[in-house]
DNA sequence: GTGTAAATGCTAACTAGTTTTCAATTGAGA
DNA sequence: TCTCAATTGAAAACTAGTTAGCATTTACAC
């Protein structure tokens, strides 16, 4: 009945070939966080990366005045934290747990043998940060130019990745707001929008998407 | 008295070791690009990257309505077209001319041969592409939180550099819109308003920043 | 069951942006 | 020097978003 949210395949974990990953992930320690939990925030140092086993993370940056600004919401399967340590500076993003959750932590070290063991795997990298800066360069287009019902249908297709008509994603109003970059307020008139076409069903802290054709052909104006 | 604008040192060419950057260079072709000329499209297969020898290029999206979104405008020592190569796609974004400019071209073997040569290019390359998202999530995070003036004020900021007072940028108010992403109405009164206050000074097809430290101060409210 | 915190629904007043239109100015080339 | 296209300035009407506030609903822990 419930499926955690994941954006793009920010995973390049996932994309290893299974004999590699298996290692990989035997190496890390499996580490529990509770919802709400801070997982990494800005300043810390990069001292190791994180594989999504199960829940949800909310990878964003809270502002002094309270301000979320949410980039991703990812899911089982999906990586985080390898970027500081590619950059070689501190986090610049925060990571909490959206729902109680189990990750892996793999050290710098793991991650830097991993690198020297095999050419591909740098190339696998370097593949994987060119699709990440690729989603960020999407995600600004459609901020300027999609009206906030076309963002919210883009989002919610996102959340739901493969799953046809009747999935449930789980995550509340105000995420997804934050998620889109508007208030709240905007995000429900959206919401109730579809929901009238009959395109979703709004639930409480969740949203069914009940038809994903509608949903992607409110993309194509 | 003019100066090319840049972003943000989108290049890893410029950050290699000396040595190395003029063998590189060396092995590329000249190619001289009149202003306005499509340098690269959506679309077109990558095989090859730029190194800006001088003049400005604009690295963007045009929409088939004529809508432009600018991601950054590039100057002399800056380097694209690496990103679709890494990710093994076709080219995701639009390059043209700002001005005339002279490039140098840099095939995919060329490439390839550099990065197989010295691991630490390699290092080099996923710190840049690290960077390049960070800029990425800094440039959403602006256009979700901050003010037209603020954001203002942060790109005149990036385009004039580590130049001071007094810095000539050449950029149309249009451009300029494009890249913040506003009208250019918008962006015609952020322009007065800055120039009320003495930060900056209005030209045709260029903006004189007289007060660096005021647009600065502009940032932090 | 009951109390409580979280999440949602809704309204109203406001504001920052947009689109449209037209005139004035500038610079570059014939 | 004259012409023309590009750029800028400015006004008006409009629209999509915001903030603020409060009532209602839901789920969960006790």
């Amino acid at each position: 009945m419930s499926r955690p949210p994941s954006l793009t395949g920010t995973g390049f974990v996932s994309a290893l070939p299974e004999t590699v990953r298996r290692d990989l992930l035997a190496r890390g320690q499996v580490r529990v966080f509770q919802k709400g939990q801070i997982i990494q925030q800005r300043g810390d140092r990069a001292q190791e990366f994180w594989y999504i086993e199960s829940g949800s993370v909310q990878i964003g940056r809270y502002a002094i005045d309270g301000r979320l600004t949410l980039f991703t919401l990812l899911g089982a399967g999906d990586t985080f934290g390898e970027l500081a340590f590619m950059g070689e500076f501190t986090r610049t993003v925060d990571a909490i747990a959206g729902t109680r959750c189990t990750l892996i932590r793999i050290g710098d070290r793991e991650l830097q043998s991993l690198i020297e063991s095999d050419a591909a795997v740098t190339r696998l990298l370097l593949k994987t940060m060119a699709l990440t800066v690729q989603d960020a360069l999407n995600l600004i287009e459609s901020s300027r130019n999609l009206s906030v019902p076309q963002r919210l249908a883009q989002t919610l297709l996102q959340l739901c990745g493969n799953q046809g008509d009747g999935a449930e994603i789980l995550v509340t109003q105000q995420d997804l707001a934050d998620l889109i970059g508007v208030s709240r307020v905007s995000l429900g008139k959206a919401l109730s929008g579809l929901e009238s076409a009959g395109s979703v069903e709004r639930g409480y802290g969740s949203v069914l998407v009940q038809d994903v054709a509608a949903l992607r052909d409110l993309l194509d104006r």
